[in-house]
Parts: C-alpha cells; structure tokens; sequence
DNA sequence: AATGAATGAGCGTTCATTCAT
DNA sequence: TATGAATGAACGCTCATTCAT
C-alpha cells in the first residue's frame, strides 16, 4: 500500500554523509518550518536559510534547485504522516469498527494541530499549479484511503472493492473539511469536539449501513 | 443575512467615474482570472496588469495598495456567491429537505468548477496567513452556514439554535471536504456524482434524525 | 536693497482670486512644514498634497511644474527673512555699534531656532544642484551682507566698500557656521550661547579694528 | 583620537574576498562621486551602480540595505578627513600658534575644494533627519574639535578644558561657514583668499587673549 | 477652474539561480 | 565540497507629470 520505492520516493537524497546528512535533515526542518508559520509566499530559499542559520548558497549547493526542496521535504512530510496511519491500523485486535472509530479520531485530532492545518491547506492550494505537489499529494491520499477503504469493506460486505474506496474518500472528504472551519486558528475551532463527534458516530453508522445502490449517481 | 453594508464590503470604492469604473472592473476581473490559473504564488500587480493589458502604475493608481485590491477582489467573488445561495433559499413553495437537497447538489455542483475549486483552496490557504482574507471567508461561511442551518432547524426542531448551526456545519465540512479528492482537476474528480449522492443522502437524513445528545464531545 | 522687483520675485503669482490664493498658501506652507520636518528627500507633491489634505491634481493645477513650487515657496521664504533683516535695521537712533551686535544676536537667535537651522541646511544642500536656489539663496544674503557691511562701513571708515562687504561676508559665515554645531538638535546646541556671546564681542571688534591691509590673501 | 575601533566604524565590512573587496571599494567611490556629483538627491543605487558599470543586484549583494552602504561610505569618508587632521598635528617641532595657524588655513583649503563643499554641505542636511550621518558627522567635529582645542589649550592656559572646546568649537564655525559663502562654486568663491587672511588673523588672535569670563553667556 | 484618470520611469528590495574560488 | 560573488528579472510601490472631463 506505501508509495515507498515508487517513483515519487526515490530521489536521489542529497548528503551522502554524517555531516551533509544532518544539515539536509535542518534545511529539511526549516523548510516545513517556513511552509508551517509563514506560508507559501514566503516559502524562499532566503528564509529557509535564515532560519538554519546558513547561507543561501549552502542551501543551493544541497539542493540544485528549490523544486527539488520542496519534493524532499513533502516525501519526508508525507511519508511521516502515512507512518502514523499504519501504526494506528497495525493495532491487533481491535475489530473493523472499533479500527475505523479510531482512525477517525486520530485523523480529526491530528487536523486539530497547528502543523497539519497549515500544511495540508498550503498543500491544497500548491497542488493546483504544482504537477509535483499534485502527485504526491494525491498518493498520500491513496495510501490513507486505502487504509479506511479496508475497514469499511470489513464492515460492509456487501460493498465491492471500488463502492469501499468511495465510501472511504467521502469519510475522509468530511474529516479533511473540518479543517476549515475547524482546523487551528480557525474561527470555529473551538466547535472541533462537537464535529469529531457527529463525524464518529455518523460516518461508522454510514459504513456500516450504506447499500451499494445508494452508491450510484442520483438519477 | 447578507453581510452587505457590513465594514467588511464598505470599502470605498475606487473609480468614480465612467472611464475609472470599467478599469477598476477589468482590474478585479484580470486579477481573479490571475488567482484561478495560476495560483497565489503567480498573484502579482504586473501578471494582473498585463492580463489587462495596462500599466502597473495604473494598477496602483486605484489601488494604492495590494492589499486593497485583494480586499475589493475578494468581496467581488464572495458577494457573488452569497448571491448564489440567496437567491436559492428564495425559491417559495419548497418545503425544508428539498431545499436543502437543493443547496446540496447546488454546492457540491459549483465546487466541481474549475473557477470554484481552485479559489476557495487558494483562500483556505491564505486565510493562514492573511487576517482580512480570514476574515472575509469566515464572514461567507457563516452566511453560508447560517441558511444551512435555518433548514437544518426547520427539519429538526428538537434542535437548539446552535446545536442546527452545528450541524449545518458539519454538512459544510463534508461538502467542501470534495473539492480536495473530486474538485476540478483532482485526481477522483470522476467520483464527484458518487459522493454527490452520498453527501445529498446522508446529510439531509442527519439533518432530519441527529438528537440533541448527539452533538456533544465523546466522553 | 531688497531684491523685490527683480526677476527673482517677478514670478507670475497663481491664484489670481480669493479662493485660489487661499489655497496656494495653503500649500506653500505645506511644502515648507515638508521641507523642515522631513527633508529634501521627503520633498514630494504627494507629501506636501496629503498635508494639506488635497489631491496631487490640484496642487499640479496651482503649480504646474514641482520647480515652480520651490520658486514660489523659496521667494515667500526668503523675502520673510529679508524684512526680518530690515526691521533690524530700521530702528532709528541706534549707533552702528549697537545696530551691529543687535544683528548679530538676532541672527544667532533665529539661527537656533529649528526652522531655519533645518531649512538652511537644506539650500546650502540644494545650492550644489539647483540654480535657482543658488541664484535666491545668493541673493538673499547679498541682502543680508549688505545690510551688515553698511554697518561695518560706519564703524570703520578706513574700509572701502569691498573691504567692508567682505569683513561682512566673515561676520556672516562665523554666524552661519555656528548652525552646523549648535543649531536647533546639533549635538552642541546647549554651547550656543557661548558661542553668541563670542562671536558678538569678537566681530564687533574685529569690524571696528581691521585695517584695510589685513584684508588680503596671505602672502 | 581615531574613532576607529569604536562602534561607529566597526561596521562589518563586506567583501571578505579580494574579487568581491575590489567591487565593494569601486561601490563606495561610486557612491561618494554620484553624492559629490548630484547630490543627495540623485543618491540611487541604480545611479550608483550604472557609475561602476555594474547591475543593481550586485550592489545590493554586497550591501543588503541602502542605509549600509551610506554608512561604510561616511567612515570611509570621515575616516579619510580625521587622518588628514591627524597628519597635520603630528608633525614635530612646530609652536601652538603655527599649528593652529596651519591647520586653520589647511581647513580652509579643503573647503575650497569642490569635493568638501558639497559633501559637507549634504552632510548637514542629511544630519537632519538621519541618525547615523547625524552621529557619525558629530563623532567627526568631535575629533576636530579636540585637535584644535588641544592648540587653543597650548596657546592660552588660562582657559579650562571646556573653555578651550567652545573656542575650538568657535574657530570651526567660522571656516564651515565660509562654505556656503566662498566654498567651490559658491557666489563669493574668488574671496576666499581674504576670507581665509581674515580667519587665520582673528581667529588665532582670538585664541591666544580671549579671556575665561569673555567665554560666557551675555548677561 | 478644478480634479480624478492615466502614465511610465524609477525607487529600494527580494528572488532563484549560476559562477568562481 | 563548500561558500561567497555575481546575476538579472521581478517584486510592490512612489514619483512628477500629462490627459480628459
């Protein structure tokens, strides 16, 4: 299911030793920083390289050019946050809809913080002009949908593979829209519980319960 | 309902004059045209200019400021949307769930255009950064979510004031939720029709059936 | 004596009605609070308009070149200082002695006030570049070492005209030059009344006992 | 006696390499003659920069602000003048009054010359409404000022430190101010050389027999 | 007469990238 | 390899002036 060894992954990574490994680690770092508190207007390579501490030409000489920047920092982002979704599906012994009760407050939780608003809005908005933000955007969010896709087939036999997949992007599709209005910082944040508990109880109900005929454009 | 007259749309508006009122339009129009092809990072007063085929310099003229033009561009395209809505609450003779299935489709209609997917993802991510943009947006949402809820209260009436608003929220978050996995250009926008009529399903028969003890945090 | 009449001051006055001359007064002084308070540098028509609180469009109308407006501003400027100067002089009954270190207090008085410690600054600055402020400003104090070398001439009889306008000149840059030192906000102004106090006592001497013979370049 | 060393000329100097110190040394002579040449007004970088045939980003390159790159040109500039002061009292065998008396018609000279007469007169301007030229011209008369009160000093020992300050601070007066009369270009320029006589004359006279209580405020 | 609209050059500054040591 | 030097386009903005009403 990860995207690891695919195409998207397996950019040449720059600092071949200890110690050019570690400054690409900071630049790394302070680049999401950057993307983080500042946003994608002021994502430049002078700000990154202020915020480590070095100079632009260090950072140029690291990275040839800044997409290449910003493919290594969006695989080490993306990568991160697909760890954290198989961790929580590698749990043994829980069943499907305990599983699927859980992703979704995890997911919700984590859109809570201040780190996955901003990136994942920034990233939204990236991706309508960046075929490479795009792409790799879009992976992540096979590799999550996936994840749910299975716990809702676990749940509802009935679906087939593809009817499971949708059901599990408009699982998410609910969760990911939180954001906006609820997400950090933004003006309903404050209402996040009240939301996780609606989406907890009607999106597990929707799995659970939801036919294959009502899966099919209206008439 | 509408926020017209409200200080967030009495800007003084430039361009008292005939001659000064077509440009100052030209100018808005080439500079939504601007954020929509080419994103926020290419919304620059020379792409702008040039897109109308003017100076820079005039540009500034009747906005001093960047800052101004973004404000008036922005409650252009919002007014034109709260427009939208009104005018479908308008409609007599509809009893409450086929309203709101109308709002509904109508949304996750307009969210599938090019135009709307790519400038309500721009906005998300500027409202991060940008406190008129955040402002602006929230005072749509709440417009927005305050129809919602009128038929949310009007199909429920167990419902608090709040609690109806809290749920036209959530209906909100799974509706703009689509642009990211099924707006234009996204990669499932092929599955927009399936989770269309998810969405007008489920959520018209949550608004109808949620109790008031559901819309509290988990334990 | 004075230079009125002359080509200098001849410029044909704008506004020739009430309203208008209302109005270019208004902005001269505007451009002179500009001049003293920010600077040449700050010298723009849109400073001095926003200071008088019209537009740059009309302040072109009255002055249709920014040149015109230095000329103008420059004339009503100087022939103040003039008649300040000649009302010194006018003063009947008093022997040159007195005449002359009445002139001098004065001039340190006003010297040390921030108007003319800034506004003086500026022309010699712009003296460098601008003819027409070279030309005024030269003529201004051909003015101002006239009257003093009248006084000069009385105390000293054994000087020719020549002589006596260039004892005139000497008084003069010694009072000058005290601006750059203890003019209003130098770093010495506190010291300006010692230096007053010497500078009366030494160039009253020195006008009354020079003798035409020290008045020559060094061997 | 130098500032060197202090705060004001410890500025860090850019251009650590011998290709980058030659281009920030062609910069700063650029930049004194755009000064020297046009004025404070015409003080551009793109100005500066056409003069060493070099493009704007260079210059910014090596002088990430304007306000940098005036401040590295004024210490070099004054830098340039304390070492001509400093050269002139450190010759030996020479009595108080000859000093005194050379180094006021050395001032003189130097007035003369176009280069001191307009930057000299743009610095006084400039000290009105910019702190660092403001500090760093009053760090320079500062030194001045105590070169020539250490002759006044040496010359008549019945003044006190401070009396001896104020009499040098008199002194400079009077030649600054013949800048504005006879310095280069001026209208009086041809009278310098009487000017010059008459300074060198009263001004050491006056050094030599002004007395303690002659040095005070007028009653 | 009076004033907003329009103009284009120029401002200091930032940018991603390339060059040279 | 590592890093300052160099580059030139582009940035938002201000400027004095001209045009049109």
């Amino acid at each position: 299911m990860s995207n690891r060894g695919t195409a998207l992954t397996t950019l040449p990574r720059p600092g071949h030793y200890a110690r050019g490994a570690e400054t690409v680690d900071q630049i790394l770092d302070a680049a999401m920083d950057v993307l983080i508190d500042e946003g994608a207007g002021a994502f430049t390579l002078r700000r990154i390289a202020t915020r480590c501490g070095i100079q632009v030409g260090k950072l140029t000489h690291h990275f040839a050019r800044k997409e290449l920047l910003i493919q290594h920092m969006l695989n080490s982002l993306l990568d991160y946050y697909e760890e954290l979704l198989d961790e929580t599906v590698r749990q043994p012994g829980l069943d499907a809809q305990v599983q699927l009760e859980l992703m979704i407050g995890l997911v919700i939780d984590d859109i809570a913080t201040r780190r996955t608003t901003h990136v994942f809005t920034e990233l939204w908005a990236l991706s309508n002009h960046n075929p490479f933000v795009a792409d790799r955007v879009a992976a992540f969010y096979a590799h999550a949908h996936g994840l749910l896709a299975a716990q809702v087939a676990a749940l509802n036999p009935a679906l087939s593979a593809d009817q499971a997949e949708i059901v599990a992007r408009y699982i998410s599709a609910t969760m990911e829209g939180t954001t906006i209005f609820a997400g950090h910082g933004k003006p309903w944040a404050h209402q996040m519980p009240q939301l996780k508990a609606i989406a907890v109880r009607t999106l597990v109900d929707l799995a659970r319960t939801i036919r294959p005929d009502e899966i099919a454009p209206l008439a």
